[in-house]
RNA sequence: GCCCGGAUGGCGGAAUUGGCAGACGCGACGGAUUCAAAAUCCGUUGUCCUAACGGACGUGUGGGUUCAAGUCCCACUCCGGGCACCA
C-alpha cells in the first residue's frame, strides 16, 4: 500500500508545487472569472436609464464603446479560430478601461437562423431550446476565456423582449416615407397630411378627399420605405424561400445551401434601400474603415451618371440608360432584355415563334451562363424598328440576353464602335458599325492597323476621349470635340431641351427583399383585412411572439423546380393567422403576416440594445445613446456618431454592414438616434488558418492525426496524403478546440498565442506546437516573481539598477504605443525581452515586478490579477492606471553608433549621447575596423544622423 | 477584364518620417539536469567563404532615385480577396 502510493505520487513529486502548470493556471483563472462576476468588476454605468450610475460615470473617464460582430450560438461548439478578434477586443478594452476610460463591452448573439431550425425539423425539438442551450453552452466557453463583458447587457436575437423592438423598427420604417426634397425620411403621417390639405398633389392628378380609403391606402403604401410589392425576387425551392440579391451567389445559386435560385414574380416585403444609395455612398467618407470594405460597399451600390434616352417606336417611347450619350449618333440597333414589357407588342408576326423560342431560351438558363462575358454574342431581331432621336431615323430593335431586366430600363441603344459587348454583337449579326470617333494614331498603331473610319475594320471598339466626327445634326454638333464629358453635357443639354431624355444617375443597388418562407425568425407585425389592406400592429400589441407550433419546416422543393411556390410554416397554423383585433375602429378580423425577416434583421440594430438592454419602454433611451454613440465633433467636425471600433470579418462587407448602416439612417432622420452612423471606425481581423490533409482519394482526413514524412510529405495511417490551407473548421477535419488548450496551457497562455502570432488584421496558420513558447514565457515571469516551491513572492524592495530602470520606461513607452493601436503581437515581444532581462539579475525590484503585472494583464489577465495580489495589492487590477513612461528615463547616458562605409556597416563606436555631431565623426574615424578599411584615404563626405548612424562616403 | 491587398530565414512574423534587415516566438543544433526520458534551464542559429580577424551576398524579378532603399519611382511575375455582358 505504501509502495503503491509512492508509485503513483512519483511522477509529479519533482515539480515543484508552486510551478506555473496547465493545473496551477486553471485554477488561477477560474478563481479571477468568479471573483470579477461576484464584484461586478467590468459593470459599466449608464448615464440615464435602468442602468444609470450617475456618480460611477463622472468617476470614470471618457466613454468607449468597443463591440464584436457577435456570434451565431452553433451547436458544433467553438475552435481556436472563432475567438481571435474577441482576445483582440478584450485585450484593447482591459488595455483602455486602465487608461482610465469608461468601456462598454459585451456580447450577444444572433440567433434566428437556418442550423437551429434545421435543427428542428430533424428532432421534434423546438428551436428555442435548442438556441438556448447552445447559448448557454457557448457564454460558457467564452467565459473560460476571461472575456471582460458586462454580462448584464448580453442580448439574444430571438428573446421576445428583444425582438419586440426589431418589430417596432420595422413598424418605425413602415410609418416612414422618403422626402426626396428634404432628402430625408419622414413619419408617413405628415405625408398623409400633406395629401389631405392638397399641400401635396394625389397621383393621376387625382382629389384626395374623392378617393375610398383603399385607393388612398394603396397611394401611402406606395410611399412606405417598407413596403409590399409584386416584384422580380430570387426564388429558392431547394430552401423553400425567397432570399435577397445579396445572399445569392455570383452563380446564381443560395449562399446558404447551394441550391439553384430563380428570378420570379412574387409579392413580398421590401424595404426601400435604394432611396439611401446616395448617403450610404457619401457618408463611407466619414468613415474609419479599410479601404477595401469601402470600395466593396461602393462596388454594390454602384453609381453610374449617365442619361435617360427615349426612342420611338410603334408601341411608344423606349427608354435606355447609358453612361455615354455622347455616343448617340453612333447608335445602329437597339437591344432588349428577353423579358422587356415591351416586346411582345413589338414583335412582327414573322419573328414571334424565333422571339419565343429566343425568351423560353433565355429564361431556363441559370445566372451564370447568362453573365459568362466570354460567351458568343446571341439574339433575336424582332421585325421592328425604334427612331435614333438625334439623327431621325430607324433602327431595328433585337433581343439579346446579354441585356438585363434587373439593371437600368432593361433596354439599351447599341454603340458598336464605342462598346466591346456591342461591337461583339454587330459582328457576330452583321450590324452596321458607324465610327463616330477618330481614334488617335496610336491606337490604330498599336493594333497593326491604318487609321480609318471604317470601323468595321477595327478589332474592337473604341473607348474613351477621341474628336467627334459625324456627330451634328440641325441643332447639335458635337464634331471637332474631343473630351467625353464636354460631349456629354452637350449632349445631356439638347436632350432635355427637346423632350428625348434627361441626365439620369443610376445604381446596381436594389430594394432590400426583406421577407423569407420560414419558422424560425421574427414575424411581421402585420396584418391584413377583408380588403387585403396591410395595417402594421400599435406598439402595445407587440412583440407578436412567434406562435408554438411542432411543424418547423417550410415545404422545400425539387431544388430545379422554378414554378413551385413558397409555403410558410406559419400558414398552416390557423389559430394564430386568423385574429380579432380592435386596431381604433372596432373589433374586427384580420389575418396575419405569415412571413418571418430575414437573419439580417436582428443584426441591423443590436449594438443600440447593449446600450439599454433592459429598458421595457423604448429600444434605447436617447440619453445613452447620445453618451455611447453620439457624433465626436470635438475629434473632428464631420464626425458620424457610432460604435468606436467594431471588429469583425470581412464576409459582412456589404450584408450586414450595408443593412444595418440603412436602419441607423432612418432612424437618425427620424430623430430616434443621434449617430449617422451605426459603426465609426471598423477593423477587419484575419481568420486562423490551419493545414488541412486530403487522402488519395480527396477525402479529408483527420489533421491531428497525420505524421509529416518529409519536407512536403506527410502521410494518414501510413498512406501518404496531400496538404492544403484552409479556414478551421469541421468540414476540413482541422479543428482545434480551445478546451484542448486549457487543459494543455490554460487560458493566458492561449490569449497571448493567438495575439503573438501576427497583426490582428492578417489571416495565419495555426501551429499547435508553436502554442508553448508563451507558455514558457509566462513560467519564466513566474518563476522570477514567486517561488516555484513555497508560492511566496522573491521580488526585493530594492530599486532598480539604472539598466534596468531604463528598459523598463522603454517597454511601457512602446507597449503602450502598440497597445493604443491594436499591435498586441509586438506589444508581447517588448513584454517578453523585458522578461528575458529581468531573468538575467539576480532578484526582481517589487516596483518593476507590478509595473510587470499591470502591463502583462491586457493580454493575459489572470496570471497578471494573481501576481498583483501576490505582491500586496487588494482586489482587482482592472481598473488601476497603466504604467506611463518617465520620458527622463527613456534614454541612457551613452548611445552606440553603427559606422557605414559607403552604407556598409564598418564597426560600431560608443559616445555620450549628447555629443555633438563633429565629436561623434571624429570618433568613427578612429574606429579601428573603419580606420582599416579607409586605408588612409580622406572621407569625401561623412553623414551623421544623430542618435541614429554615421555613414562615410569614401 | 476591372478594383483592392500581399510577397522578408526552415516556419509564424519584426523593422516611426528612407537610417544597423531578420525583434519576439517556434523549430533545429550543442550543452546542463536525469539511471533514462519528458519537462525545465543555458548557449548557437540568414546563406556562402575563412583556422581566425574579417569578408562576399541577401527582403518575389528587372531597372532607377539617394550618402543610404524591405521602405520611394518605373516596368513585370506570382499569390490572396472582391466585382464582373451593369449599358
Amino acid at each position: 500500500m505504501h509502495r503503491l502510493g509512492a508509485m503513483a505520487d512519483a511522477p509529479s513529486s519533482d515539480i515543484p508545487t508552486m510551478r506555473y502548470s496547465a493545473e496551477l493556471a486553471r485554477d488561477i483563472e477560474l478563481r479571477w472569472q468568479d471573483f470579477w462576476q461576484t464584484n461586478g468588476t467590468f459593470e459599466t454605468p449608464n448615464p440615464a436609464g435602468p442602468l444609470a450610475d450617475p456618480d460611477a460615470i463622472a468617476d470614470r473617464g471618457e466613454k468607449l464603446f468597443v463591440l464584436d460582430m457577435f456570434p451565431y450560438p452553433s451547436g458544433k461548439g467553438l475552435h481556436v479560430g472563432h475567438p481571435l478578434g474577441f482576445i483582440g477586443t478584450d485585450s484593447f478594452s482591459r488595455y483602455m478601461r486602465m487608461r482610465g476610460r469608461n468601456v462598454l463591452y459585451t456580447m450577444g448573439f444572433d440567433a434566428f437562423g437556418l442550423p437551429a431550425e434545421q435543427f428542428a425539423v430533424q428532432t421534434g425539438q423546438h428551436p428555442a431550446i435548442t438556441t438556448n442551450e447552445n447559448i448557454a453552452n457557448m457564454r460558457r466557453q467564452l467565459r473560460r476565456l476571461g472575456l471582460s463583458h458586462d454580462t448584464r447587457r448580453s442580448v439574444s436575437t430571438t428573446d421576445p423582449e428583444y425582438y419586440r423592438w426589431t418589430q417596432w423598427i420595422f413598424r418605425t420604417i413602415f410609418e416612414a416615407w422618403y422626402d426626396v426634397d428634404a432628402d430625408r425620411a419622414r413619419p408617413i403621417s405628415e405625408l398623409i397630411d400633406e395629401f389631405a390639405a392638397g399641400a401635396r398633389a394625389a397621383p393621376d392628378g387625382a382629389v384626395w378627399s374623392d378617393l375610398s380609403g383603399v385607393e388612398q391606402a394603396r397611394i401611402i403604401d406606395d410611399h412606405r420605405l417598407a413596403y409590399s410589392a409584386e416584384a422580380p425576387v430570387n426564388w429558392c425551392p431547394g430552401l423553400g424561400t425567397v432570399v435577397a440579391n445579396e445572399e445569392v451567389t455570383a452563380d446564381g445559386r443560395s449562399e446558404r445551401g447551394n441550391f439553384p435560385v430563380f428570378t420570379r414574380n412574387m409579392r413580398q416585403w421590401m424595404m426601400r434601400i435604394t432611396t439611401y444609395a446616395d448617403r450610404l455612398l457619401d457618408d463611407l467618407e466619414l468613415l474609419d474603415w479599410t479601404d477595401a470594405i469601402k470600395t466593396m460597399q461602393r462596388n454594390w451600390i454602384g453609381r453610374s451618371e449617365g442619361a435617360t434616352v427615349h426612342f420611338a417606336s410603334d408601341a411608344g417611347p423606349i427608354s435606355v440608360f447609358t453612361t455615354r450619350p455622347d455616343t448617340l449618333f453612333g447608335v445602329s440597333f437597339m437591344v432588349l432584355a428577353p423579358e422587356h414589357p415591351l416586346v411582345h407588342e413589338l414583335t412582327a408576326d414573322a419573328q414571334r415563334a424565333d422571339v419565343a423560342a429566343y425568351q423560353k431560351a433565355a429564361a431556363a438558363k441559370k445566372d451564370i451562363d447568362r453573365t459568362d462575358d466570354t460567351r458568343d454574342k446571341t439574339g433575336v431581331a424582332i421585325g421592328a424598328s425604334a427612331i435614333n432621336p438625334v439623327t431621325g431615323k430607324p433602327i431595328p430593335i433585337w433581343i439579346a440576353d446579354y441585356v438585363l431586366m434587373g439593371y437600368g430600363t432593361g433596354a439599351i441603344m447599341a454603340v458598336p464602335c464605342g462598346d466591346q459587348r456591342d461591337f461583339a454583337f454587330a459582328q457576330t449579326f452583321g450590324l452596321d458599325i458607324p465610327a463616330i470617333q477618330q481614334p488617335s494614331d496610336a491606337w490604330f498603331e498599336s493594333r497593326g492597323l491604318a487609321p480609318t473610319l471604317d470601323a468595321t475594320a477595327w478589332p474592337e471598339a473604341h473607348i474613351g476621349d477621341a474628336p467627334y466626327v459625324n456627330s451634328a445634326n440641325d441643332s447639335i454638333d458635337l464634331n471637332g470635340i474631343d473630351q467625353v464629358a464636354t460631349a456629354v453635357a452637350a449632349i445631356n443639354s439638347w436632350l432635355e431641351a427637346h423632350g428625348h431624355g434627361e441626365a439620369t444617375v443610376n445604381f446596381k443597388l436594389r430594394d432590400w427583399l426583406f421577407s423569407r418562407q420560414r419558422y424560425w425568425g421574427e414575424p411581421f407585425p402585420v396584418v391584413y383585412d377583408d380588403d387585403g389592406i396591410a395595417h402594421v400592429l400599435p406598439e402595445d400589441m407587440l412583440p407578436v411572439v412567434l406562435p408554438e407550433t411542432d411543424s418547423f419546416a417550410p415545404r422545400t422543393f425539387d431544388a430545379d423546380d422554378a414554378d413551385s411556390n413558397p409555403e410558410s410554416p406559419l400558414d398552416r397554423l390557423d389559430d394564430w393567422v386568423h385574429v380579432e383585433l380592435d386596431l381604433g375602429d372596432g373589433v374586427k378580423s384580420y389575418r396575419r403576416d405569415t412571413n418571418v425577416m430575414p437573419q439580417w434583421a436582428g443584426s441591423c440594430w443590436y449594438e443600440m440594445r447593449y446600450l439599454d438592454p433592459t429598458n421595457d419602454e423604448r429600444f434605447v433611451h436617447p440619453d445613452v445613446e447620445r453618451y455611447w454613440m453620439g457624433p465626436r465633433t470635438d475629434e473632428r467636425p464631420d464626425h458620424p456618431g457610432g460604435v468606436d471600433l467594431y471588429v469583425g470579418g470581412v464576409e459582412h462587407a456589404v450584408l450586414h454592414l450595408l443593412y444595418a448602416r440603412f436602419w441607423h439612417k432612418v432612424l437618425f432622420d427620424l430623430g430616434h438616434v443621434s449617430s449617422r452612423e451605426p459603426y465609426a471606425r471598423l477593423f477587419n481581423q484575419g481568420y486562423i488558418l490551419a493545414n488541412a490533409f486530403k487522402d488519395e482519394r480527396g477525402i479529408y482526413v483527420d489533421a491531428l492525426a497525420v505524421e509529416q514524412v518529409g519536407d512536403d510529405a506527410f502521410t494518414f495511417e501510413g498512406s501518404p496524403v496531400t496538404r492544403e490551407w484552409g479556414k478551421m473548421g469541421k468540414s476540413l477535419k482541422n479543428s482545434v478546440s480551445p478546451d484542448e488548450m486549457y487543459d494543455a496551457y490554460g487560458a493566458d497562455t492561449l490569449r497571448l498565442y493567438e495575439m503573438s502570432m501576427g497583426p490582428l488584421d492578417a489571416s495565419r496558420p495555426w501551429e499547435t506546437r508553436d502554442v508553448v513558447g508563451m507558455y514558457r514565457f509566462l513560467q519564466r515571469l513566474w518563476r522570477n516573481i514567486v517561488d516555484e516551491d513555497t508560492g511566496e513572492v522573491i521580488v526585493t524592495d530594492t530599486e532598480p539598477d539604472d539598466e534596468t530602470e531604463r528598459m523598463l520606461h522603454v517597454t511601457i513607452e512602446a507597449v503602450n504605443t502598440e497597445m493604443s493601436h491594436l499591435r498586441f503581437n509586438t506589444a508581447i515581444a517588448k513584454l517578453i525581452e523585458l522578461n528575458n532581462h529581468l531573468t538575467k539579475l539576480d532578484s526582481v525590484p517589487r516596483r518593476v515586478a507590478s509595473s510587470f503585472a499591470l502591463m502583462l494583464a491586457p493580454v493575459a489577465p489572470h496570471i497578471a490579477e494573481e501576481l498583483w495580489h501576490k505582491l500586496g495589492n487588494d482586489g482587482s487590477l482592472a481598473h488601476t492606471a497603466f504604467p506611463q513612461a518617465d520620458p527622463a528615463l527613456l534614454t541612457a547616458d551613452t548611445v552606440e553608433y553603427p559606422v557605414q562605409i559607403n552604407g556598409k556597416v564598418r564597426g560600431r563606436i560608443t559616445v555620450a549621447t549628447d555629443a555633438p555631431s563633429d565629436e561623434v565623426e571624429a570618433a568613427a574615424l578612429v574606429e579601428p575596423n573603419v580606420a582599416r578599411t579607409l586605408d588612409g584615404k580622406a572621407p569625401r563626405k561623412v553623414i551623421v544622423v544623430p542618435g541614429r548612424m554615421v555613414n562615410i562616403v569614401a
